[in-house]
DNA sequence: CGGCGCCTTGAGAGTAATCAACGATAGTGG
DNA sequence: CCACTATCGTTGATTACTCTCAAGGCGCCG
């Protein structure tokens, strides 16, 4: 039962069970009272140890673990609709931290309440773990991203990735989305130097496959782009097959 | 309620969480039957649709991603005591194949029975969870080895988690373990040329950091080693903090 | 206006890839 | 028992992708 909504954690779960409207006004109103959260600002630090989960409603964040020479490394994304660390088993300390990239929305929800609505609501739940299941296999891509890609390909598998997630939500139309990431963040995605993200971009930009403006990334032409980065979305839009 | 054991799987599950005589019991039954796989074999092809769950108790196999280029990335290793896809939610067909490197000795378990054993042995449940965010957590380490680490603190990263593993499953001793991995495999792993690979491994044992004779690693310093990698077993070695 | 954050550019260095042989080892069949 | 073959490891030479260092530009905000 679609029901039309502009809350993006909503319209992400209805594309990955059938929510009734039960369980969509369950989630409306655990995610009722989010608050404001500056960019650049860590959510949860690594080895922190409260027990909340955070449901993204508006803005970008994400995972990222930092080695003691200070090199960082952004190991995935958190976009509108995301939520953090849906798993009962995802208890703190985390191995890794939660940063804001741009200011968001995000409720803070204590765990216990989440639990108890994923029990209440099991096509919720059924969604959380195909949206866990989702990011799992997006970090085996990712590893595949910098195992096996050229910067060029790597950065175009990143766009496209990211439109792909931007669209689910919808936050992307006609290949265009914001994107509030700066250079150095995709170098620190991608394991590049923050030069030669530059580089890579500007490649970009003259082969005419992106524009960025603002913080506006826009795709000139996703078949190419697609093409370049072996990009299939497949492993994005998991459907439920059966329920076991 | 620790039980001696050589079945490793009992062995790992018990690091994860108490296990009762019956939960051991069940896992030694449901493992009663495994049979022999050679090495380099499929288990699971990509998009592969059959239905079972896999328990490997002796060798050693990868879960890996190919591109249309021929290249090969593996995402992760499958050592003795790995459940091969623990959860209800992995449900075929997966966004990567599966694939022995050395002959082992695989229980093939359709997934409905496994799942039949998880609800009766709570226990046994709790520790597949743990495991499995112990593969997610692995999976983010290699993220930072391939995106921030050079070749050789990649491999000795690389070389310090397997001993830690393998010393889980009673498989090391004294720094030394059975290591099957052709030189291709960890250049498929670390993203890596054979040929870097192979003068990687020359400059390590110049350092006097490793031994590879034959099919066997030793690790001679493992204190640099860790320092150079900085590698902690932390991620490997979760602990229930509580049950939720 | 000054400072700061971010983007851009240039030059030089270095790590790792590629190409091409060659060597070692083990299993196979005559 | 010994060629024979295949797989894996090793080496050298060359190329190229990416990094580092350094400096300058541009726009925004106090």
């Amino acid at each position: 039962m679609e029901v039309a909504t502009d809350n993006p954690l909503i319209q992400k779960l209805q594309g990955l069970a059938p929510l009734s409207a039960l369980d969509v006004a369950a989630l409306k109103k655990i995610t009722s009272q989010p608050r404001l959260v500056q960019a650049r600002m860590d959510l949860i630090e690594e080895d922190d140890v409260s027990d909340n989960v955070f449901i993204f409603l508006e803005g970008f964040a994400c995972r990222y673990k930092q080695r003691r020479t200070g090199a960082r490394q952004i190991v995935s994304y958190l976009l509108p609709g995301d939520v953090c660390d849906v798993d009962p088993i995802d208890l703190p300390p985390l191995d890794h931290a939660v940063c804001t990239i741009a200011t968001s929305n995000v409720a803070r929800i204590p765990r216990r309440a989440w639990i108890e609505l994923l029990q209440e609501h099991p096509h919720v739940a059924q969604a959380s773990r195909l949206a866990k299941r989702i990011e799992a296999e997006t970090t085996r891509m990712w590893l595949v991203n910098l195992g096996c890609r050229s910067a060029l390909e790597q950065m175009a598998h990143l766009f496209c990735e990211l439109m792909t997630r931007m669209e689910a939500v919808g936050l992307a139309r006609d290949g265009t989305c914001p994107l509030p990431l700066i250079q150095a963040d995709l170098g620190q995605t991608l394991g590049l130097s923050n030069v030669h993200v530059n580089r890579v971009l500007q490649e970009m930009r003259r082969l005419g496959l992106i524009e960025c403006k603002g913080k506006t990334l826009r795709l000139l032409d996703q078949p190419r782009l697609r093409h370049l980065a072996e990009f299939s979305a497949d492993y994005l839009q998991l459907r439920p097959r059966r329920t076991v």
